[in-house]
RNA sequence: GCGCGGUUAGCUCAGUUGGUAGAGCGUCCCCUUGACGUGGGGAAGGCCAGGGGUUCGAAUCCCUUAUCGCGCACCA
């Protein structure tokens, strides 16, 4: 037996996550275990050990991380630990998203708030600048938060979605889709965002409900039909009134056209037959206005009828008499209804409540105009993928089990999602961002990844969807387009870890640009994390005041006490509660982990962990096996990604195995005078406790490589690449 | 309208393939025991939302009702 000296001093005062866990973070930085090659350099990792690869959800640099973000550092974390220490080349790829969108409008508010000025009175170049600053920050702030959580993210390979190198990814993304006729720029009616000033997609809408009040009504005395409408003011840009084909109210006016003069703004309106109308719904007769609903765009393009705009971006009516021109919407729907009383032509007025159309962002009612923008084509056979779509290519691989989504629920739901799928509108009216790579010179169009040759082209002035890049996060990140050497190692990455609010913003977007581009999937599994919401089981938010910020909960416990909280418990899927007394619990475990710690290490003295010990007695014997047991089980939940189970199994067998029976019992043992039965019980307890410090390490990582610096092992390497004991065989 | 999820101890939630119900916090009683009072020992507390079915056996599988929440669609 080697002679040990003293315990360290350390062990005799209470754990103290502040003086430890900033000094391991570095010992990690230190050490370049986060990167994958220095484990191979080293000799941790075998170079041809079976990849683990995941990238981090990139955070926004809009601002600070909260706790969702806490919880989701914390998940992947345990993953990417726990491969690690089995063995894997193991890559955790760290970055930042510029989220064009949320971060211009928080620079925006930010800039009208300090100076009182606009975007238009900085110019484009000034005030992405200023953006470019705010990010800048946000990002610092971002990472600092990472590293406090103990992410063992791999930041020699950090990337942003708007650097070089993603931007080069973005452009050859772009033109192999607009070589492809997949990308293609079309006048529609659109989502627009009159307060962010810009189009937005399907999925950036968010739907409230309100009290609203359904108009019945006329265009004018000597008109046929009664419609109804919650939007009075858009049907002075009618063109239409459509009745389903077999409604024998209407039937005989079909084909029939009627000129009138509505609210002083004249209009022609013609009787159509169209399917789609419910005879049930109002009057069963549906105002047609083309420019400003996307549902009557469609039913004007089927019966050929012309489209008149009668709203502009700032939502203001652009025709008729002063009475309505330059009127905002709401402003004129109450001139209009006047009028139609006034006329003796309003015939019904009913509350009733519906979804608004809100812009995510903004909070801006949308407004559906006309207009000339990009779309992805999502129904566009592709040549040399099969001729599938992009909708089929997105639903493949999750029809066939190549891609599986844990909770598998959650398949059903990408199912329906795809099945609805529109044509991806894609470009934005915002400075920040991917600038689309198209550049004109009269009628010219020209696509490329550089700019053309020549003088004269202008570029094309919108941004792309911040999604757009984010779709191309999986490869973007490994070096794509270049072929590069951890593009072939690591992708498809293993796992996807992210929240269930963002599968179709991000997991369709990015299986999608990954099987059109890669032909291959991007991930092999999605574990989806449900929203962390607080202690009544809110959802947090700076209105309600209610947000607890995670760098306040290490403060006052600790990471490792934090981390725990927020992973056993919640399963993948569902939301969780954050409560302040689980964490102050786990801060109380961390120290037990010290005193059980210190008392092995104090009533074993000058004895050193012999893992090759083979003389236990009969009673360690079936501790040893019961406790392997243990290991066994716990191995298998978290390969099987149920980290909340195996950790509570750990919390558990520490504290009411080890500490209240086992340690209890020993104390009679090592003061016996059985020398054999104490050696035997020395060796369990050392051996024990330096596994239960390994199995714990991804769930707590700093007390856990505290400890294990503070165990008598020979020859050992920093906690954070010491192998996973599986099972009873080691 | 379509779909999904929750309903388990006072509170917050676990419960892996069906086999006598678990944890944290809280409550009550006891203990300055030589790792730890951020502790230890003990206790109370549950017709697992209701009903029906399958089964030797159901919190777990099926049907149904209620209720809360979510997603999608509609939104004239």
């Amino acid at each position: 037996m080697y002679k040990e000296p003293n315990i360290d001093p350390k062990l005799l005062k209470p754990y103290d996550p502040k003086s430890t866990e900033d000094r391991i973070y570095s010992l990690w930085q230190e050490s370049g275990f986060f990167n994958p090659d220095v484990c191979i350099e080293k000799g941790i990792t075998s170079p041809d050990a079976e990849p683990f690869s995941i990238v981090l959800p990139p955070p926004n640099v809009t601002g600070t991380l909260h706790t969702g973000h806490a919880s989701m550092l914390v998940i992947e974390d345990i993953m990417v630990r726990f491969a690690r220490m089995q063995g894997k080349r193991t890559l955790w790829l760290p970055g930042t998203d510029h989220a064009a969108i949320a971060t211009q409008s928080k620079v925006e508010k930010l800039i009208e708030k300090e100076e009182g000025k606009r975007k238009n009175d900085l110019g484009r170049e000034e005030f992405l600048k200023r953006v470019e600053a705010f990010a800048q920050e946000s990002h610092d702030t971002i990472v600092n938060q990472v590293k406090k959580m103990g992410a063992s993210v791999d930041w020699s390979r950090e990337a942003f979605t708007l650097d070089e190198k993603r931007s080069l990814a973005v452009r050859t993304a772009f033109k192999k889709m607009y070589d492809d006729g997949l990308i293609y720029r079309g006048h529609r009616v659109v989502n627009w965002d009159p307060k962010g000033q810009t189009v937005i997609s399907d999925d950036e809408i968010v739907y409230e409900e309100r009290k609203s009040k359904l108009y019945t009504f006329k265009y004018g005395k000597d008109f046929p039909i009664s419609i109804s409408t919650t939007r009075p003011e858009t049907k002075v840009g009618d063109v239409a009134v459509a009745v389903h084909p077999t409604d024998e109210r209407y039937v005989e006016f079909i084909g029939r056209e009627y000129d009138e003069v509505f609210c002083g703004v004249p209009i022609h309106i013609k009787i159509i037959a169209d399917e789609s109308v419910e005879k049930e719904f109002g009057t069963g007769a549906l105002g047609v206005t083309p420019a400003h609903s996307q549902i009557d765009a469609d039913i004007a393009t089927r019966h050929n009828l012309p489209t008149i705009q009668v709203i502009n971006e700032f939502a203001k009516i652009t025709v008729g008499e002063e009475n309505l021109l330059g009127k905002k919407t709401t402003e004129a729907r109450e001139v209009i209804v006047e009028w139609l009383r006034a006329e003796e032509l309003l015939e019904k007025e009913e509350d009733i409540t519906q979804n608004v159309s809100t812009a995510e962002r903004t909070g801006a009612v949308i407004e559906p105009l006309p207009k000339l923008q990009w779309f992805i084509n999502v129904n566009k056979p592709i040549a040399d993928r099969g001729g599938k779509t992009l909708k089929e290519l997105m639903l493949e691989p999750v029809l066939n089990g190549s891609l599986s989504i844990i909770p598998d629920r959650f398949d059903k739901v990408y199912r329906h999602w795809i099945e609805n799928l529109r044509d991806w509108c894609i470009s934005r009216q915002i400075w920040y961002g991917h600038r689309i790579p198209v550049w004109y010179m009269g009628e010219e169009i020209y696509c490329g990844i550089e700019a053309p040759e020549g003088e004269g082209w202008i570029q094309d002035e919108d941004t792309l969807d911040t999604w757009f890049s984010s779709g191309l996060w999986t490869f973007s990140t490994l070096g794509w387009p270049e072929e590069t050497s951890d593009f072939k190692t690591y992708h498809p990455t293993t796992i996807l870890e992210t929240g269930y609010d963002i599968i179709f913003f991000w997991v369709a977007r990015m299986i999608l640009m990954s099987q059109y581009l890669i032909g291959d999937i991007p991930f092999k599994t999605v574990y989806l994390h449900g929203l962390v919401r607080d202690a009544q089981g809110r959802k947090m938010s700076k209105s309600l005041g209610n947000i607890i910020d995670p760098l306040d909960m290490i403060e006052k416990y600790g990471t490792d006490a934090l981390r725990m909280s927020l992973i056993i418990g919640t399963g993948p899927g569902n939301d969780s509660k954050m409560s302040e007394d689980k964490i102050k619990a786990y801060k109380n475990f961390a120290n037990k982990l010290w005193n059980i710690t210190r008392f092995i290490l104090s009533s074993t003295e000058g004895i050193t962990h012999n893992p090759e010990f083979s003389s236990y007695t009969g009673a360690d014997k079936a501790l040893i096996a019961e406790r392997d047991e243990l290991f066994t089980t716990i191995t298998k939940e978290m390969n099987e990604y149920k980290f909340y189970l195996a950790g509570e199994k750990l919390y558990q067998y520490a504290w009411t195995q080890l500490a209240d029976v086992i340690i209890e019992e020993s104390k009679t043992i090592l003061t016996g005078t059985d020398e054999k039965a104490k050696e035997s019980r020395a060796q369990f307890l050392l051996d024990t406790m330096s596994k239960i410090t390994i199995t714990l390490h991804p769930f707590m990582p700093f007390v856990t490589e505290e400890l294990w610096s503070l165990l008598p092992i020979r020859d050992k390497q920093l906690l954070i690449v010491t192998k996973w004991p599986h099972g009873s065989t080691l």
